[in-house]
DNA sequence: AGCCATGCACCG
DNA sequence: CGGTGCATGGCT
């Protein structure tokens, strides 16, 4: 989080992933974006050399664009199949509408990699694992629907909201959460029912609008 | 109709 | 047997 929580009730990150294309300008809380990434992301740093394969570039390119326009995508035949390349700049961005997460990057091509820098570059990047805690959920039908709020599972609430006062009846509070464009969201997060139940109630079917979701597109908090 | 609460029942 | 999806009911 950018800001510990402050006063009463307790902070937490949520977005949502499903998919599209965009552009974006300020900066993003970079634990969200890993987090929504996903555990097999692990972006190299600036500065550290890196191995551009052009032809899995454009394959990607290619199978992104094809739900949205037919776009022109260039080829380049003499290209080489891989390039040396100084990683000179990254930046984490995420689709405005759909939250769909991506990162850019600058390249410049070099004529040879320096053995020491590809192996500081190597261990630079397998350092990178700081694995922040958080849960994930598939939406279910009553999640989305407008007569319900969202079943929180247990462990999740558990594990990544902040911890009810037991001793009010019923235990409650308000969580207020931001999203990878750094809009905040309050929910109301009570534990009851029976068998007693996490739930969100006020506020969620807000995000719910907000965010265009629906069954089988999925949340994601983190602390 | 939207929103919050409760209880049942299914499923691991 | 615990956890949670869903149906249902009440209130605004």
């Amino acid at each position: 989080m950018k800001s510990p929580a402050t006063g009463a009730g307790g902070t937490a990150s949520a977005a949502t992933a499903t998919n599209g294309e965009g552009v974006e300008k300020k900066s993003i809380n970079p634990e969200l974006w890993q987090a929504c990434a996903g555990p097999l992301v692990n972006l190299p740093a600036a500065g550290t050399h890196v191995v551009y394969f052009p032809q899995g570039h454009s394959e990607q390119v290619a199978a992104s664009m094809k739900k949205d326009v037919d776009a022109q995508i260039p080829n380049y035949p003499n290209l080489p199949s891989k390039l040396l390349c100084l990683l000179h700049n990254v930046t984490l961005h995420a689709d405005p509408e759909t939250d769909e997460v991506y990162a850019q990057m600058t390249l410049q091509p070099v004529s040879s990699f320096d053995k020491d820098a590809l192996l500081r570059s190597d261990l630079a990047l397998k350092s990178n694992k700081p694995q922040t805690e958080f849960f994930c959920k598939t939406l279910t039908a009553s999640d989305t629907s407008t007569h319900g709020g969202f079943s929180v599972p247990r462990r999740a609430a558990e594990k990544i909201f902040p911890p009810l006062d037991f001793s009010m009846q019923p235990p409650a509070q308000e969580l207020v959460a931001r999203d990878l464009h750094d809009n905040v969201w309050t929910f109301r997060h009570i534990y009851r029912g029976q068998p007693k139940r996490h739930l969100l109630t006020t506020g969620w079917s807000l995000f719910i609008s907000g965010k265009r979701l629906f069954a089988g597109d999925s949340v994601l908090f983190i602390r």
